[in-house]
DNA sequence: AGGGGAATAGTTGATGCTGACTAGTCGGCT
DNA sequence: AGCCGACTAGTCAGCATCAACTATTCCCCT
């Protein structure tokens, strides 16, 4: 119920857990499918944080080292297996991901909360180049989903594509909103007289 | 055009440039006033990033020292004025938040890029929990716009609380939408083939 | 047979962030 | 006249992060 301060906080850790699950592996192949399976999209992915997050997971007592295999070629290679308190740490921590709603922090949240520093006129053009930005990234979003629909792929393998999709479709939704507002008189005007202090 | 690394990163240090626009001012009112027009709603504010942040745009040359006041009570405090550098990165960053959106990695999206890893009736469950979550903070939000709103408060202020609201309701969408496909047996008929190889 | 690029695998330094701590002051209650 | 809690204001140690670097091997082209 309450949220306790993970050991490991770094999403990518999530994602070593979870592949481990499957079975034992080194670090550098974990990153390797990371990016295979496109969990890039969704997970900061970054290899030195993921040595870091490896490191840190083994001080936590989530995974162990299994063995180091230097087979004659290729540099040294350390096999970690998840643990039993790691398998717990996954599940107890899939499950506060799932079910509990985080106050987060995004960039464009940050923005309109200062956009009385621009002029109406400034902000509409913005707002305009970022609707231009949204549209291409929807339809490539778009084109994903069908294309990997059409492969055969699972749904299951979907839903973090369709959850893009959904947000980037709302937000284009509200910006477009906002750039209607903005081309009303009764709103710039609203907009120069709150501003009418400073500048 | 190009997205430069800014000298100076922290979205906390666009609002203390942001409130220097108005007035030079010591950190702590900073922090004091950010936190009365709710801005740290939408920025995340932490007291010791803040002198970090303030720190940091000393020496990137955005603000300056004015004076060091000691009013014969309270401890020491530093004001700080902003720059003409200062200045043009405040319009140059918001320039780029408002029109370029940039990829970011929400918490819910980690989640249901390892969805898979839970049995769909769990998801079920712990989808149905965030339901009721958001659902609340939904509440929460559209109760403070519309109080906000009869107070009179200008249309330019609450802009950033209306993107929430309309993020959070796309989300509730969503979530209902996985939780109807869960309840499919179609759907889980595929989640438990396509899982079937571990666990 | 040798040179260059891509892939494999990992390390490190420099910087950023924040929880916990310090320390003075005001006001009010008793 | 003394104590408590809230507010004001700032510092700091320790951990987290990531760009850039190192180093080895594979394999293709000429």
């Amino acid at each position: 119920m309450a949220e306790k301060r993970r050991k490991v906080g770094n999403p990518l850790a999530l994602a070593v857990l979870a592949e481990m699950v499957i079975e034992p592996m080194h670090p550098y192949e974990m990153g390797r499918r990371l990016q295979e399976h496109g969990k890039d999209r969704s997970i900061k992915y970054n290899r030195s944080s993921l040595y870091m997050v490896v490191e840190q997971l083994v001080k936590a007592g989530f995974i162990a080292e299994r063995e180091t295999v230097r087979d004659t070629q290729r540099p040294e290679r350390t096999v970690y297996a998840i643990t039993d308190a790691g398998r717990a740490e996954l599940y107890d921590w899939m499950r506060e991901l799932v079910a509990e709603p985080k106050q987060e922090f995004p960039q464009f949240g940050v923005a309109l909360s200062l956009l009385a520093v621009l002029s109406p006129e400034e902000a509409v053009t913005l707002l305009q180049r970022r609707l231009t930005a949204l549209t291409a990234q929807l339809d490539e979003v778009t084109g994903l989903i069908t294309e990997s629909t059409d492969r055969g792929l699972a749904w299951i393998f979907l839903v973090e594509e369709e959850y893009r999709r959904v947000m980037l479709d709302a937000e284009r939704r509200l910006v477009t909103d906002i750039v209607q507002s903005l081309q009303q008189p009764e709103y710039v005007r609203q907009w120069h007289e709150v501003m009418g202090r400073h500048t």
